[in-house]
DNA sequence: ATCATACCTGAACGACTGTTCATGTGTTAA
DNA sequence: TTAACACATGAACAGTCGTTCAGGTATGAT
C-alpha cells in the first residue's frame, strides 16, 4: 500500500513549510469543482457497478438475451435478487427489456459499457 | 421509470412459453460470465467511484495538486473524513501524493479517470 | 527539549445496501 | 373459471460504508 509515484512520505526533506504564494483568490473554488449535483449523479451511476452480482449479471447479457429465470441460473442467484438487481440496472438504462408471454427478455442496452469494462480492466491489469 | 426500447410489458402478444430451442448445451455456461474473482475486482473499482464526495476531490486534483488541508477546504469536508477517503483513492491509484514538510501534497494519479468521467457525462446526459 | 502544525488511524455510530422470504401481479394452459 | 408459471415488489435483517471524534505519528519552529 505504499505510493509508486513518490517516495515513502518519510523521507527527509529541507523543505519550507510555505507550498506556494498560496491559491490565487481571483480563481473561485467553486468553479473548478464539479457540483455537489453532478457529483451525486457520477456516483450514483458508478455505484450501480460496484456490485460484482451486478457485473456478472450484465456479463452474461453482453452474450446473449436471456430470460429473468436462466440468468438467475447463469449466475448462481436467486430469481428475486436478480430481479430487484434488474430495477438498478434499468433505472441507469444499462438494460432493456422486452415481454414474450410470461417470459420478460432482458438485454444489454447501452453497449458503451462495454468499453468500460475494457477501460477499467485496463487499469486494473497494471495494479501489481 | 419505463423502458424507452421497448414497449411496457403488458402488451398482448399471442406468443409461445418457448423463447428458443433452449441454450445450447455444448456451450459452458460458465465459460461465457466473467469470473467471480473478475466481477468483484471491478466492482471493487467502480464502487471507489461511487461516492459523490470522492469525485469532488478527485475534480478539485484535476486541476491542481493539493495538500489535505487545502483539499478538505475545497470540498467542505472535515481533514480526517478528507484523509479517510484519500486512503481508499490511494488504493485504486487514482492518487499520488508527495511528502513537502508537514504536508502531503495529492495529486491525480491515473489521469485516464477522466476519460471515465467524460464517457459516463455523456451517458449520463442521454438519460431523460 | 517543548510546542504547534499537518496528517493519519481506530473505534463507534447512523445510514445505506443486497439478500431472503412472503406476497402480489400478469400471462398461459386446461 | 382455476391452476401453474414467470416475474415484480415490500418488509426485514445482516452486512457494509462514511462520517465524526479522539488520539497517534511525524515534521518544523522555538
Amino acid at each position: 500500500m505504499s505510493s509508486p509515484s513518490s517516495p515513502d512520505p518519510g523521507a527527509p526533506q529541507a523543505v519550507s513549510d510555505k507550498i506556494d504564494p498560496e491559491i490565487d483568490p481571483e480563481i473561485d473554488p467553486e468553479t473548478a469543482l464539479i457540483t455537489i449535483e453532478k457529483a451525486q449523479r457520477m456516483a450514483e451511476f458508478f455505484a450501480v457497478l460496484g456490485d460484482p452480482n451486478r457485473w456478472r449479471i450484465l456479463s452474461a447479457l453482453a452474450t446473449e438475451e436471456l430470460r429473468v429465470r436462466d440468468l438467475a441460473q447463469r449466475v448462481g442467484m436467486g430469481e428475486s435478487a436478480v430481479s430487484h438487481q434488474l430495477r438498478v440496472l434499468r433505472t441507469m438504462r444499462l438494460v432493456g427489456y422486452t415481454r414474450q408471454g410470461r417470459n420478460v427478455i432482458y438485454r444489454l442496452q447501452d453497449h458503451h459499457i462495454l468499453n468500460l469494462y475494457r477501460d477499467v480492466s485496463e487499469h486494473l491489469d497494471e495494479l501489481d
